[in-house]
RNA sequence: CGGGGAGUAGCGCAGUCUGGGAGCGCACCUGCCUUGGGAGCAGGGGGUCGCAAGUUCGAAUCUUGUCUCCCCGACCA
């Protein structure tokens, strides 16, 4: 490619609305451009980028015996309402109407249509296993989208489908995805975690997410530093506590806490440890049902372990007005001794081992110390209901300790079961000509988060350094001084046309151009390998070639110099 | 949806408090000059000051309404 004839808008400024690293980057290597909030026009270059990517994830998903397809982007309303989403899934969905009237959305996902095109087609045992995907754009009104294409309502995401006789096959088809997923993220050069995680609105019985570890990521994730647990904070499992035998030999005793509403001052105005104390939350479902929620005082809440605890459908923290009505003690001041009758008391189970604790005594400015669960005060249920910390003891294995990272979720893989087959009829005939439901799975891949992504991972203060699978060019040839040196020009003209003859991408920066502005956008764009040709090392036949990455620079003889380009490319490339 | 901030040239911003000339840097065009890390000089083009109504002799500036965008939160494969 000729730089000169090509479209590659660089930009000097960063412009004011990017806040991450990796839309900033985007903009200023003329990659994207916003057309609206979520919304994006990709430019050239970082088209090059997705298209790389998109046959990366397409080269494995056919390895994997996955066969695409494309869905339509508009669906219609009765698809969702069978499926009971078209009332489930809110706003997020972008609903309109077509000129007689018929509802329709934009897709935001496939699960209806691709069970639709199956209910139809699978009849038989014989025609499954069977794994369909695709490449395709999808629209979701997110509440505020940001941070560029890592989340856009407009994105490119890569979705398959699996379809098989039963809950083991489905098991098999589950896992065959999970280790393509790997060799895609190895592939790209990303350093990434795959970690369990809640199934959310999809639903489902069990699913992994993708993690490309980043600080800007917008989960936390935690790993066991000694076996391969890993999961998403919202859904990390804490080790579990045995209740201890014995009570605290604490008196019970009520003391005056004038102003002291939070934990950490109630702690040291008392002149006791913050994890002596307990704290007491009251959460709603939204549906008038309410319940208090006990943890030790320097632990964090887990709202969706305590959904899932409760066997609700939503969760939110009370208001002050809820709490007043539902506990009959302030906020602030809220405990489980003589708390209301008919508010169930939860609590975490750290609480088994505490004894002799601080606790709320339900009036204002009061509370109780030398309190002890069991002998003081019931509790109806224990669970696991507080956030992983690191350093917690692994919940898996025996000496593994929990560290905490944060992660750009770009994959996620979900054992779906039957919840759409049973709903949209997608049934077969088993060898016994008995019918059955088809056990699902999903499995998406967010296509421009990833290019995002590993920008996040892979930049420095000159612009971005893509990692050589996903670069929008392997390497380019920059010629100093064109407009003077006509051999100069010609040179490196020859090794362009050298280096493209050998399959790689190629982009000749050919404009006349002054050197400073030509490696200032040659390092912004993120090239990965740079031939620069001038006069004066051509004068002893010599180029010079510099890798973007380790900032090695090298003087070679011209062939020399290409040869190596074709080997760093061909082994960043080769995976097996 | 709650809280905060911003809309002035393609980008980054000043001007708004205290009403009267629409400006600066970068980018762009022309010429000269320069050529190994975003050069220099000279000349030039480009903006209904988000939109609408109001106050005023006069509004980027004051008032009201409205739209859009950004940040924090809630929410979310």
């Amino acid at each position: 490619m000729l730089y000169s004839k090509y479209f590659i808008p660089t930009l000097k400024e960063t412009p004011s609305d990017a806040e991450v690293i990796s839309h900033q980057l985007m903009l200023r290597a003329g990659m994207i451009r916003k057309l609206s909030a979520g919304i994006y026009n990709y430019l050239p270059l970082g088209l090059r980028s997705i298209r790389k990517f998109e046959n990366i994830v397409r080269e494995e998903m056919n390895k994997a015996d996955a066969i695409e397809m494309l869905m339509p982007s508009v669906q219609p309303a009765e698809l969702w309402q069978e499926s009971g989403r078209w009332q489930f899934y809110g706003k997020e969905l972008l609903r309109f109407k077509d000129r007689k009237d018929n509802e329709f959305c934009m897709g935001p996902t496939h699960e209806e249509v691709i069970t639709d095109v199956v209910r139809r087609e699978i009849k038989s045992y014989r025609q499954m296993p069977l794994n369909f995907y695709q490449i395709q754009t999808k629209f979701r009104d997110e509440i505020r989208p940001r941070f560029g294409l890592m989340r856009g309502r407009e994105f490119i995401m890569k979705d398959a489908y699996s379809f098989d006789v039963d809950s083991a096959a489905a098991d098999l088809s589950y896992e065959k995805m999970f280790n393509a997923y790997v060799r895609i993220f190895e592939r790209c050069g990303l350093n990434f975690r795959a970690v369990e995680a809640d199934t959310g609105s999809i639903g489902g019985s069990s699913s992994h997410e993708f993690m490309v570890l980043a600080d800007s990521g917008e989960d936390a994730i935690v790993s066991c530093d000694s076996c391969r647990y890993a999961a998403n904070v919202e859904k990390a499992e804490v080790r579990s506590v045995k209740t201890s035998a014995t009570f605290g030999t604490g008196i019970l005793e009520k003391r005056s806490t004038p102003d002291k509403k939070s934990i950490v001052d109630v702690a040291s105005y008392l002149e006791r440890p913050v994890d002596s104390a307990i704290k007491a939350l009251v959460c709603s479902n939204g549906e008038g049902a309410f319940v208090m929620a006990l943890l030790r005082g320097d632990h964090e809440l887990n709202e969706i372990k305590l959904k899932n605890a409760m066997g609700w459908d939503d969760i939110r923290m009370a208001t002050d007005d809820e709490i007043l009505t539902a506990s009959g003690a302030p906020v602030g001041f809220l405990g489980p001794i003589g708390i209301k009758e008919g508010l169930d008391v939860i609590a975490d189970q750290a609480l088994n081992v505490m004894a002799d604790c601080i606790v709320g005594a339900n009036e204002t400015d009061m509370h109780y110390v030398g309190a002890n669960p069991g002998r003081d005060f019931v509790i109806t249920r224990t669970a696991d209901l507080r956030n992983v910390i690191a350093g917690d003891n692994c919940p898996r294995c025996e000496s593994g300790r929990m560290e905490m990272w944060r992660g750009i979720e770009v994959g996620h893989v979900f054992k779906l079961g039957t919840k759409y087959s049973e709903k949209l009829g997608a049934t077969y005939l088993d060898a016994d000509g008995r019918e059955n439901i088809i056990f699902m799975g999903c499995y998406g891949i967010g296509i421009g988060r990833t290019v995002a992504a590993s920008i996040e991972q892979n930049h420095d203060e000159n612009g971005i350094i893509f990692p050589i699978p996903l670069a929008p060019f392997h390497c380019s040839v920059v010629a100093l001084n064109p407009g003077k040196e006509t051999g100069v020009l010609a040179e490196a003209e020859e090794i362009y046309f050298k280096l493209e003859k050998l399959g790689l991408d190629v982009l000749f920066d050919d404009r006349d151009e002054r050197p400073g502005v030509k490696f200032k956008d040659n390092d912004l764009i993120g090239i990965p390998l740079r031939i620069v040709v001038g006069s004066k090392g051509l004068a002893e036949g010599k180029v010079e070639l510099k890798n973007r990455k380790t900032g090695e620079m090298q003087l070679l003889p011209i062939d020399d110099a290409i040869a190596a380009v074709k080997t760093i490319v061909d082994k960043a490339l080769a995976f097996e």
